[in-house]
DNA sequence: GCCGTTTTCGGCCCGACTGTTTTCAGTCG
């Protein structure tokens, strides 16, 4: 069972108590713990057959929370967890999803009006009944069925690439106003996060509602849902909320820490502050109510003795730990890397040439590139088999031979069929210059079968690269259930090498996942998988999750010149 | 339910805004 299905137990758990009206701090123990198994960097089912005795040195794992965690691997359940889902039906669970609506409302239409549906709480609103409610009305009733009508649209999160450039839009055309000094995104969408829940926007200004009149009448904008003196919310046409706080200058560090987030990294720097007698909120450090300081955010990190930490670590998931010894990482940046070694061209499902693609690269300074078109096992994609595969290398060779500047690898991305063999055979591999191993079908096979595919690929001597791992598709599809603890391992006994996967929706291996891989020692690569010219550019999004990893460019294989590259190759 | 250089009980982060109230609970980030 992999770290995410038991995690989920733990917040549906504390979702159920806090329905059910329990003491709060007993619920906030069980999100506690649903975060520390979800962030933990191996697989929690193998720490229970090999050493349950160890889980309570986990953060916030006491004896009861170990006993239900080795319960949820065994059975799926835990008694507790059986018991009130008997109780509070699962419909009633899913109106925690609606915006505006919590725990203290949920119960009330769940006891008071009996409701037990999504779809009865659709005409309890809709007949009035819910707006004669004790503590609702027609304001809340209303906004019961618009928050029903978009979960039925769009979900709740959004890719970071759909949302960030509207951001960053906004921001800067608030940036132009006359009286706006500094300004910023924060939220998740500043700790680059793969997706967002809801959008950020931090100014400074004096005069508050100018800047607030700019937003509502921004062409981005399609409704204010709230305005206040310092805050404002609107949701975009694209579908996703969005914060505006003004704040003073002398407040705007402090304000740009406190809405960065993560809440759990918060939560460990004001306690750090109280530790030291000390307040932290929104508007600066305080101490005995004086302001000590807030004007940049570094002040923050300072008044707790801390250096400033990168808004993509601040997770709480170790990062505290490592600026207390001054241990931070140095992060990856998107200038240091030195080659893209996954991308298509028009021999498959790429747009563009191997001569469009090759340019296009040598443009972006690279010092080396792989072309790595599909293989025939992936007929929607017009995959190659041998014999045009060869032929496809000659064509490559051809141009290699015409543009000097940059080393161009002979590439494939090769499929791991669902019988665990290779797409191609091994004389056919060995012949690359590059492989990169992937799964594409069947990756929905028992977390067994998946394992061995994964692991024959990484035995196979001519494999480079097993790329984007899980194959998930973010929004999607949940990705194959790799075990990674036994994969990583083999990986570094064979030499194999681990991809990012830049693009977007996949961004795979995830954060969590690569910082493992990091603490195996075995190198990353970070690739497009562009299919055109354009899809070179995705590079940012897969160097932003390799930041999150904690990843520094002597982790990330392509950060490499060329002549450090070609000895990690395996032949 | 967890935790401890304030240690086995008594804390556990902090404030803005809304809607429903008539002084505040609930929700959110």
């Amino acid at each position: 069972m992999q770290n995410t299905e038991i995690a989920r137990r733990f917040t549906e758990y504390a979702d159920l108590l806090e329905i059910d009206g329990a003491n709060s701090f007993r619920v906030r123990a069980y999100r506690n713990a649903a975060r520390t198994i979800e962030d933990h960097t191996s697989s929690i089912a193998d720490v229970v057959h090999d050493a349950p005795a160890t889980l309570t040195e986990l953060p916030g794992i006491g004896k009861d929370l170990a006993e239900k965690i080795v319960a949820v691997v065994d059975s799926g359940e835990f008694d507790a967890l059986t018991d009130i889902r008997k109780k509070i039906p699962a419909g009633v669970h899913e109106m925690l999803k609606l915006p505006g609506i919590g725990p203290k409302k949920v119960a009330a239409l769940f006891h008071e009006l009996g409701l037990t549906t999504l779809d009865m709480l659709k005409t309890a609103a809709e007949t009035g009944k819910v707006a004669e409610l004790k503590g609702f009305g027609k304001k809340t009733a209303q906004s019961i069925l618009e928050g029903l009508t978009q979960i039925e649209q769009t979900g709740h999160r959004f890719l970071l690439a759909d949302v960030k450039p509207a951001a960053d839009e906004i921001l800067t055309d608030l940036l132009q106003l006359e009286g706006v000094d500094r300004g910023e995104v924060a939220g998740s969408c500043r700790r680059h996060k793969e997706t967002v829940g809801d959008l950020d926007v931090l100014v400074t200004a004096d005069m508050s509602d100018a800047v607030m009149d700019a937003l509502a009448a921004h062409r981005l904008v399609e409704k204010v849902l709230a305005r206040g003196p310092t805050k404002q919310r609107v949701r975009l046409k694209i579908g996703i909320e969005m914060d505006l706080r003004v704040v003073p200058d002398e407040s705007y560090g402090a304000a740009m820490q406190y809405f960065t987030g993560s809440k759990e990294h918060n939560i460990v720097i004001r306690r750090r502050a109280q530790e030291r007698g000390l307040k932290v909120n929104e508007y600066g450090v305080f101490r005995d109510d004086v302001l000590v300081c807030g004007k940049d955010e570094s002040d923050i990190y300072t008044a707790v003795d801390l250096p400033w930490i990168p808004p993509e670590l601040r997770e709480n998931r170790g990062e505290i730990e490592l600026a207390e010894k001054n241990k931070l990482p140095k992060l990856v940046e998107v200038k240091d890397l030195k080659g893209d070694l996954h991308m298509h061209t028009t021999a498959t499902d790429g747009v563009a040439t191997i001569r469009e693609m090759v340019e296009a690269a040598k443009a972006k300074g690279y010092q080396y590139i792989a072309i790595t078109d599909h293989s025939q096992r992936v007929s929607m994609a017009n995959g190659l088999n041998a014999e045009r595969l060869r032929k496809h290398w000659k064509e490559i060779d051809k141009v290699r031979g015409q543009i000097s500047g940059i080393e161009v690898l002979n590439g494939i991305e090769c499929d791991i069929l669902e019988d665990a063999t290779m797409d191609l055979a091994d004389d056919v591999l060995a012949e690359a210059d590059w492989v990169i191993a992937v799964l594409h079908y069947g990756l929905k096979q028992p977390a067994e079968k998946i394992h061995d595919r994964l692991m024959n690929a990484i035995r196979n001597p001519h494999v480079n690269l097993i790329g984007h791992p899980t194959g998930r598709l973010l929004g999607k599809r949940p990705g194959a259930a790799v075990r990674f603890n036994d994969v990583f391992k083999a990986a570094k006994d064979h030499g194999v090498m681990m991809e990012i996967n830049a693009h977007p929706q996949r961004l795979d291996l995830d954060d969590i996942q690569a910082a493992a891989a990091k603490e195996m020692g075995i190198p990353i690569v970070i690739n497009t998988d562009a299919h055109s010219t354009q899809g070179l550019e995705m590079m940012p999004w897969g160097i932003y999750q390799a930041r999150r990893a904690g990843l520094e460019a002597k982790d990330v294989a392509n950060t490499k010149s060329w002549a450090q590259f070609k000895t990690l190759l395996r032949k």
